[in-house]
DNA sequence: GATATAATTGCAAAAATTCGCAAATGCAAA
DNA sequence: TTTGCATTTGCGAATTTTTGCAATTATATC
């Protein structure tokens, strides 16, 4: 089983590089529709899929109804999502970090939760 | 706007809580249809939806494709998911309680995410 | 480069999920 | 208990996601 680098996926790739955002399977057929007219939804599922599974992407629940996917670079980064308003606040390294590696000691696993999203109430949100 | 606990909203919270698992949809579907047999797929899925809106259930995905339910009691729960054979180990409150603790002192939000699902890596497929 | 072959894609059909709306049903107030 | 009414449900249709299979296309080998 030799894994090949397709036009699909090539152009999945660079669109959520160039983009850096948090995007939709819609957005992402969207957007590449120009290029590739024939693209068809099925196969940005199944590159989608594919992307995940071998590391190179990554899906999240940020409580917008679809998953969204994200290029995946060296760095993990991870998100407290408010249930309330949906702001999206960054969750720094530092901060987690440090709970990774707890688990991974009392576990004796590897942990590779690249994208953590973490449900909460944010500061404004609470005031009200 | 009043909330109801109408028989399929009150069946489904007995199903999970007599059961003490992780129901997808079919699943639930399929063990309530004896006592409710006109039960549509459409009221479990807004059933469900309005359930974990409400903080009375959590929907979790642990890598199996789709979703699954659980009862919520007061005590959160959470998981560490191997990615590889699937296996399902639980991460004690207190490794991540404490992790909580300090996004909400950081970031001064109330983290309410009651079941943290971590994926990684487990001692017996690390050796392979 | 050309060729062989297994991996990937497009397409159409199936399955799963969501949605609008009229009918049914809990709940509040009498 | 009965009534009034807003919430919820079932149903059918629309939309989204998955799947099987034949045609296409990347890559390894010559």
């Amino acid at each position: 089983m030799t894994v090949r680098m397709t036009s699909a996926r090539k152009a999945i790739l660079e669109e959520l590089e160039s983009s850096k955002a948090h995007l939709t399977i819609n957005q992402i057929h969207e957007r590449l529709s120009g290029r590739l007219p024939s693209l068809n939804v099925s196969t940005v599922y199944r590159s989608l899929d594919f992307l995940s599974q071998n590391g190179l992407i990554s899906i999240s629940d940020m409580g917008v109804g679809t998953p969204v996917y994200e290029i995946m670079k060296e760095e993990t980064h991870h998100h407290l999502v408010c249930s309330s308003c949906k702001q999206v606040i960054e969750l720094e390294n530092d901060l987690v970090a440090p709970f990774f590696e707890q688990i991974e000691k009392e576990k004796k696993t590897k942990v590779i939760t690249n994208h953590l999203v973490v449900f909460g109430i944010c500061l404004e949100c609470k005031e009200y």
